[in-house]
DNA sequence: GATTCGATCGGAGGGATAGTTA
DNA sequence: TCTAACTATCCCTCCGATCGAA
């Protein structure tokens, strides 16, 4: 182990970026500098259903603690958002798909809900490609980034932003910060 | 100033980022982490002619610190280019400019070399659009990210590649470095 | 004739808006 | 019927393989 000296502000965003109690600051800033995770091979396929939800008896536990999460975690996804990734996407597709991998990132417990956001007739999340792609017509189905979810694409900017605020909101976020979140689009 | 204990690798890694003796773990990160330098408005424009070269007496100098710097940095390209902005691009322009950008990072002194790299008619860089589309039909030229040149986009992979190679060789790498510069297009 | 280079044009992706449905 | 909400067509831009030119 080495030590190393930083700025107080640095230290509080690398805080800030903790993903679980007690993650090391190798860990967190592996993870930011994009390496590989020393030694395992780190092959994650995240392309398998997400975890089926608890059994209803702790239904409700579960979640009141996703709301004490949103709270103790106050901007949390704001962090996650990494702004770099955001600059360099070209359309509002690209943006739209890492909102949605940091919000999955800071949810993923609970991300099922969204698979209850839905159009008139077409879905508009999935945990996979077919059931979107079949719910309408070019609907442009797109995985969302390190996620086992899918989202539709073929919707105009508006839209989107109209999905981003329903995902937020179903998350447990407030109005206020579900505002936030779809400016980013 | 807080302390933070990170594991050897990583430690090594970081202080492989350094760009000039003496840069704190502070400024390393925040580079590699894209943060605001602090307090700094940091509104860099980055569209002017690149800085002039010192004045001749020190040029020898210089030059044999640049190649210094490629011998001991040697691998640091490879380092610099943001593995996840490679792979977050949907084509071969984006990896293609990621992968420029990288090299004018750390070549920025003698990035000017480029220039002399040109095709049968057209231009392939230059320091402004005109000079490349005026060049040629259609040339799509795109700024490399943060720097101020700019490099034709309209060509076949295979040729993007022949280009890389030679932007390679004429700052200084070699053949098998090249060929692994390439390889990441 | 062989090879290198250029840029046209087919193809994919993005998303505003015309059109549809409730 | 009129309007609001939703859909997906279709135009535009970006990409880059292919084929004609040098």
């Amino acid at each position: 182990m080495k030590s190393i000296e930083i700025d107080e502000e640095l230290y509080q965003y690398i805080a800030s970026q903790t993903q679980y109690i007690g993650e090391s600051a190798s860990s967190i800033l592996r993870r930011l500098l994009a390496m590989e995770s020393q030694g395992s091979t780190s092959e994650q396929t995240v392309t398998s259903a997400p975890v089926k939800a608890e059994a209803s008896e702790a239904k409700l536990d579960k979640e009141a603690k996703a709301v004490k999460l949103v709270e103790a975690d106050k901007g949390s996804v704001f962090d996650h958002i990494n702004k770099e990734d955001l600059a360099t996407q070209r359309g509002a597709v690209g943006r739209f798909l890492v909102i949605l991998q940091a919000l999955y990132r800071v949810h993923q417990n609970d991300f099922d809900v969204v698979c209850g956001i839905r159009g008139r007739d077409r879905l508009y999340f999935a945990n996979n490609e077919n059931a979107l792609a079949e719910s309408g017509s070019s609907t442009k189905p797109r995985q969302i980034p390190d996620s086992p979810y899918w989202v539709i694409t073929n919707s105009n900017t508006t839209r989107k932003k109209m999905m981003l605020t329903e995902v937020s909101l179903a998350l447990g976020y407030s109005e206020e910060q579900a505002e936030k979140i779809r400016e980013f689009l």
